[in-house]
DNA sequence: AGCACGCCGACT
DNA sequence: GTCGGCGTGCTC
């Protein structure tokens, strides 16, 4: 008998064939199924969506359409809820079903042959199994303090999602672990997802569950998925978690699709982290998906976070008032086992106690000064007091952290005679100055060249760095710190002690793979005094011996034109706050230095009391008053095309439409009054690699008729590219839930 | 997006 | 004489 079968494949969003085609089988095939369909000349992935229904075949003419080339035998069809968050993915962020479906399996599902899939999938069928000695080797799991029990039971008791609003160092990890050891103790199918923001935060999490849960249910049961795994690593962890051999999944925002057919809880570290939301393709948030899939497939979920989003602060304001989220506060650091010199990895878990520690606040956080800049030497980096306390801290052992939120050795390069400076050719940008290769580099298209002798432009050999990268913050940082000296403990040949060690972790020092773990380890080892950095080293990295933590200069965000700028340097500078003093015995000395010239601001005075609940009121109240998410939807439609006027004119005459259209639709008045359309403006980098961005801001107070809206304008976007308007375009895409605008 | 077909310059 | 440049056009 001939089934009809509706497949999705991979198209692009731009292609006039959808993503939806039809095809015959002499087989039953339930949705789900993962087939080889032949396409045009070549055989892709598809995966069967819908069966035997009118839907099948549509319109399409019968006779041209093709039988499936066969089914990837051995894979269990994809769950319906796993159908469902697909489908919930597509229609929210405005792509294709099978470009978010297709993009949510492994590669090598797509690029392998279904005989390679086999062998795979044969290898992968030989699990060593669990100990069997039914008690657990290893370190028992640490006693709870009395905050996390209490979150414990709440998990427990209620339904959820939870936001875990716990600082840094109070140990919301442990909660986790808590919570997913329950889960498995108590249901021997059930399977659990941990996400984190970045890759680079999973070697240790992946160390961390794999020391708790490898001797209790085998080292297979925990596996990873992120982007910087290997394409056959990725398969081998999706597969395990697909036919349930994996119980605990650990990944970035790219593992909310996994395949995960028990999934029972979800958790949401750190929650707040830009990270979460995809730059390109379907941008979505895998912390928003999260929470739909955690509703849709009836498991808890987790948030977890120092300093909240104020989208979930706000989802998790008292029920009473409308939150729709349990939010559950551990408010005090934990006390940590003086881990002596053999934590010298400091990837080894750190054993708890459930004891408070008397530190620089009464919660065990560090005190947080600022620096009035206004009162320093007009172009000081390092003032005074702060280079003292640096000083105190190499005299006494101790290790600092400076940051700064800029790469390379200075912005610009810029002549003192003519005025040029290192812009891009391709970019609407400047160059960023590299001194350790002496290159100018373009930090958007990739453009890089050597460093000219003189100007380009006129010849002035003297061409002078403007502003200040961590490249050369580390640089002046060596010269002030030239002269001294760290305390002499065993070495003969430095009578006095040996020179201060001043090191920088960034993006240029941790190109290569299993850097940042070497610089980490050398930094945990205490080969290094003073740390200078960009944010990647703010994010999760458990220092021991750091307890002193400085911003040189973070005052640029608060007079962004970006309105989420200020709650960014927030949970910046409170993560960065919480590098400092993790360990017991220096937490009650450990600080946090502000240089600013802006001293009174009161994000600073929040900071400096740790409050972010009273620094998530005022941004609330402001964003209420000024229209702002959370209390509005926004989406962005962005345009790119060779010419400014290109980009804007298609956005523009796409807006024009879809209003006079809509304006005549039965029913859609509703929809329509509830949606502001603004006019297409240039992106705040408006060209890169010698292409012209433009963006058009869509709101609504409704988030229901926002998506109405886009879901039909979308055909109007299409139509109006076939226009006049739409000459010269390269191309088009909606961000929904845009975090930059 | 792939992968065809299709019509013009430097090579075995 | 062919190999190959990337310009349009189609894929259930």
């Amino acid at each position: 008998m001939t089934h009809w079968l509706c497949v999705l494949v991979q198209t692009p969003a731009h292609a006039t064939l959808g993503s939806v085609l039809s095809y015959r089988s002499e087989s039953a095939l339930p949705p789900g199924t993962l087939v080889r369909v032949p396409l045009g000349q070549r055989e892709t992935l598809g995966v069967v969506w819908d069966a035997d229904s009118a839907q099948a075949t549509g319109e399409f003419d019968p006779a041209k359409i093709r039988a499936v080339a066969g089914a990837l035998e051995g894979i269990a069809p994809l769950s319906a809820h796993w159908q469902q968050l697909v489908t919930f993915a597509a229609q929210y962020y405005q792509r294709s079903i099978g470009e978010v479906a297709l993009a949510a399996l492994p590669p090598q599902l797509r690029e392998l042959s279904p005989t390679q899939v086999q062998r795979r999938l044969a290898r992968s069928k030989s699990p060593k199994p669990p100990p069997v000695d039914g008690e657990p080797h290893g370190h028992p799991p640490p006693a709870l303090s009395p905050e996390q029990a209490v979150v414990v039971d709440q998990i427990a008791s209620q339904a959820g999602p939870f936001l875990l609003f716990g600082a840094t160092g109070s140990g919301k990890t442990e909660v986790y672990l808590h919570c997913v050891q329950t889960l498995l103790a108590g249901d021997a199918q059930s399977q659990a997802l941990v996400m984190v923001p970045e890759i680079n935060l999973t070697p240790q999490l992946e160390a961390r569950f794999k020391a708790r849960f490898a001797p209790l249910y085998g080292d297979d049961a925990v596996v990873s998925l992120h982007s910087g795994m290997t394409n056959p690593q990725r398969l081998r962890s999706w597969l395990a978690a697909h036919s349930g051999s994996a119980r605990i999944v650990l990944g970035t925002r790219m593992a909310v699709f996994a395949s995960l057919p028990q999934l029972r809880l979800i958790v949401v570290d750190e929650e707040h982290d830009p990270s979460y939301k995809s730059s390109e393709g379907a941008r979505y948030s895998a912390r928003d998906l999260a929470v739909y899939r955690g509703r849709l497939e009836g498991a808890k979920v987790l948030l977890g976070s120092a300093t909240p989003s104020l989208e979930s602060w706000h989802h998790s304001r008292p029920a009473n008032e409308g939150g729709r989220y349990l939010r559950l506060h551990m408010p005090t650091r934990i006390g940590t086992q003086t881990p002596g010199d053999t934590d010298r990895a400091g990837l080894t878990p750190t054993a708890q106690q459930a004891t408070r520690t008397a530190a620089g606040t009464p919660d065990g956080l560090p005190l947080v000064r600022r620096v009035d800049m206004n009162h320093q030497h007009r172009h000081a980096v390092f003032s005074i007091p702060l280079l003292e306390a640096i000083k105190e801290r190499v005299a006494r052992g101790e290790q600092s952290m400076v940051f700064l939120n800029r790469r390379g050795y200075a912005p610009v390069l810029h002549c003192t005679e003519c005025g040029w400076k290192s812009e891009c050719p391709h970019c609407s940008a400047f160059r960023v100055f590299h001194k350790i290769d002496r290159t100018l580099r373009c930090h958007h298209c990739g453009f890089t060249e050597r460093v000219p002798r003189a100007c380009p432009t006129c010849g002035n050999p003297d061409i002078a760095p403007l502003g200040r990268g961590t490249e050369r913050l580390e640089e002046h940082l060596a010269e002030l710190l030239a002269d001294v000296r760290r305390p002499n403990t065993a070495s003969a040949e430095f009578p006095d002690g040996e020179p201060v060690r001043v090191a920088r972790i960034d993006a240029d020092t941790t190109r290569l793979k299993g850097e940042l773990q070497s610089q980490l380890a050398a930094v945990h080892a205490g080969d290094v005094d003073v740390l200078v950095g960009t944010q990647m080293i703010a994010k999760g990295h458990d220092f021991r011996r750091i307890t002193l933590v400085a911003a040189v200069n973070p005052d640029g965000a608060l007079f962004s034109s970006d309105f989420r700028a200020s709650e960014r340097l927030f949970s910046l500078l409170m993560q960065a706050a919480g590098r400092s003093g993790r360990d017991a015995a220096l937490g009650e000395r450990s600080e946090v230095w502000i240089q600013t010239f802006q001293p009174a601001h009161p994000l600073y005075a929040a900071l400096k009391r740790h409050d972010y609940p009273a620094f998530a009121a005022t941004q609330l109240q402001e964003r209420a008053q000024a229209g702002l998410p959370p209390f509005t939807a926004q989406a962005l439609v962005r345009a790119e095309a060779r010419s400014q006027d290109i980009a804007q004119g298609f956005l523009n005459a796409a807006s024009l439409a879809v209003q006079t259209d809509m304006a005549q639709w039965d029913g859609w008045a509703p929809v329509l009054s509830q949606i502001t359309l603004y006019p297409a403006v240039p992106m705040s980098i408006q060209r890169v690699a010698n292409i012209e961005r433009a963006q058009m801001l869509v709101e609504s107070p409704s988030r229901a008729a926002l998506q109405q809206f886009l879901g039909a304008w979308q055909a109007v976007l299409h139509a109006t590219r076939q226009q006049p308007a739409g000459k010269g375009l390269i191309r088009w895409a909606v961000d929904v839930d845009p975090l930059a605008i």
